[in-house]
DNA sequence: TCGACAAGTTTGGTAACCCAAACATGTTGA
DNA sequence: TCAACATGTTTGGGTTACCAAACTTGTCGA
């Protein structure tokens, strides 16, 4: 069974990746970062920042310097960065492909940003840049909407029938009747 | 700005979730279910199972009949039932859109299944309809295979040049230049 | 009948996270 | 210069979720 944990074991949590993005965020933004700055960004208090970037700076991913700005080492660069384009492109996987809207697309992604494995976020821009190239040919660009009309059309609750039933029959086909419940 | 602590206002938790689902998996697969099947599948102690469940108990999702076999609630079979559908659709977009191998495509799958919205799984569900009915259209079949491969295609690690040059220009294409880091 | 083993629970610990509140520091305007 | 305010840290508490280990039950075979 594959670990179903993994969730735990990822290299930052939740938490850590959104100090980490915020503080990228700010610098872009306004210059600079300080506690204070990623506490109210986060809505959360200036102790819990204060205690979790100490964490973050003994890892060795967040920078401070002589006065109290906050910055981040490569590494943490590095890791902010990838978090930050998967956000992006879960966000326009759910949007420019699914057709939810922005606002709701922008939520779920940030819910499971840190979560997507490299492959499948890469997989994602593979195949955003496909469609890129493809959108000059209307055919496909009106499939494509037609696509995005049945998807975003929810009359009903989740799960709707067909939403149900497709399910099924995916549930069926794929001969997991053997282990992982997860 | 959006609350990015949504993660844990779920209605139900990560954890709670695989207790949930891996019930009515082990009700399908052997038609009982108790406290230390449940902790062998997660990979966890009876302990803890012990505890999470009396927890859920309370709660009205699980219910022990004399012998100590467990099952759901009505509500409980709900929540079960809608998490695990949300899995296999999510792992059905990446394996049979993104073309993400099937093993990846469930893990990931696993991760985020409890996170994404009720209408992003709609979406996703009308979509995967929609391909199929048109799925006799050998030109659009075509043209998904395409997509696939340039979406699977991973040589290099993410984020690949392409990729990360797609997610800048979506950045900035969007002007959330103004708040949200998440 | 009784010992052994499987199953379930309870208890004490740990680790992330969060908060509130007290405290230390530093800057700034009157 | 000094009170007031903003900023940062520390401390004590609470929650969730895990473990190990001790304990209780219940069942089954010799």
């Amino acid at each position: 069974m594959s670990d179903w944990r993994e969730f735990e074991q990822n290299p930052v949590s939740h938490s850590a990746a959104h100090h980490l993005t915020t503080i990228q965020w700010l610098l872009d933004d306004q210059g600079y970062a300080r506690v204070s700055d990623v506490a109210r960004h986060l809505g959360i208090t200036r102790g819990s920042v204060s205690v979790t970037l100490k964490g973050l700076r003994q890892r060795g991913l967040v920078v401070e310097d002589d006065h109290k700005h906050l910055s981040l080492s490569e590494q943490g660069v590095q890791i902010a960065r990838g978090i930050r384009t998967k956000r992006i492109l879960i966000q326009a996987l759910f949007r420019e492909v699914l057709g939810v809207p922005d606002e709701v697309a922008e939520q779920d992604a940030c819910k499971v940003e840190h979560l997507i494995s490299d492959q499948t976020a890469e997989a994602t821009g593979g195949f955003l840049v496909g469609l890129e190239k493809i959108s000059s040919d209307s055919q496909w660009t009106h499939l494509l909407e037609s696509l995005q009309r049945l998807a975003a059309a929810t009359p009903t609750s989740f799960p709707g029938n067909e939403t149900q039933e497709l399910a099924l029959r995916l549930e069926k086909k794929d001969p997991q009747g053997e282990d992982q419940p997860s």
